[in-house]
DNA sequence: AAATTGATCCGCT
DNA sequence: GCGGATCAATTTG
């Protein structure tokens, strides 16, 4: 089970975050397809990694290709695949694909436009947590691949996305003009329209 | 339709 | 002690 290239994430996250549109993330039995990113960097004010390493933060310093996984507000976990050093993608919605009736459950909604359209609404559908912080993922699409039951997972497109949106970030308070976040174009699934 | 609030934890000053 | 890369329920216009 062959973690992803390096080379892949070894770059700045403003340049890795559209790529990761269409990208199919999944965890255990449970899959969706990336369509709504943020990128953060280390000169960035609104980033994690703007004062250098801590205990919190260490995983966006380390390997290209891992998880940066923190709790927000006291509740939730939020994912990010970390790219080059200080940098990070934040994972902010997904299309639901794959276990859908396991995502229900643990999101306690019936409603699918709700299960993953958020950061912390997806990561509580695929239950990713801080156990999986600091964690690479994999390029396998499921289990009979030779993947472990806990391993993240990332599965590129066929084909690169096209059709995409561009806006500012969410839910920060610095830094706001930076246009780093992006969407597939018109996507129901997203946390918010751009 | 938009604004407000409560839940609840951790990192940093 | 304060505020945050959030969410959902409630209140208000």
């Amino acid at each position: 089970m062959p973690a992803i290239a390096s080379s892949f994430f070894d770059r700045p996250a403003a340049e890795v975050a559209p790529e990761l549109l269409g990208y199919q993330l999944a965890l255990g039995s449970t899959a969706g397809c990336i369509v709504e990113t943020e990128a953060y960097a280390p000169d960035d004010a609104a980033s994690h990694s703007f004062s250098g390493p801590t205990r919190r933060n260490r995983a966006m310093f380390g390997p290209p290709g891992h998880a940066y996984v923190y709790r927000s507000y006291g509740l939730h976990w939020c994912v990010n695949v970390v790219c080059a050093p200080g940098h990070a993608v934040l994972i902010r919605a997904l299309q639901p694909l794959t276990g859908l009736e396991i995502m229900r459950q643990r999101r306690g909604t019936t409603l699918d436009r709700a299960l993953c359209s958020g950061p912390g609404k997806l990561t509580q559908a695929l239950a990713i947590t801080d156990q999986h912080d600091g964690q690479r993922f994999v390029e396998r699409a499921g289990f009979a691949d030779g993947a472990d039951f806990d391993d993240l997972r990332l599965i590129a497109p066929i084909l690169p996305t096209t059709n995409l949106q561009q806006g500012r970030r969410i839910g920060i308070s610095r830094a706001i003009d930076l246009p780093w976040r992006w969407g597939i174009a018109g996507s129901p699934w997203l946390s918010k329209k751009f």
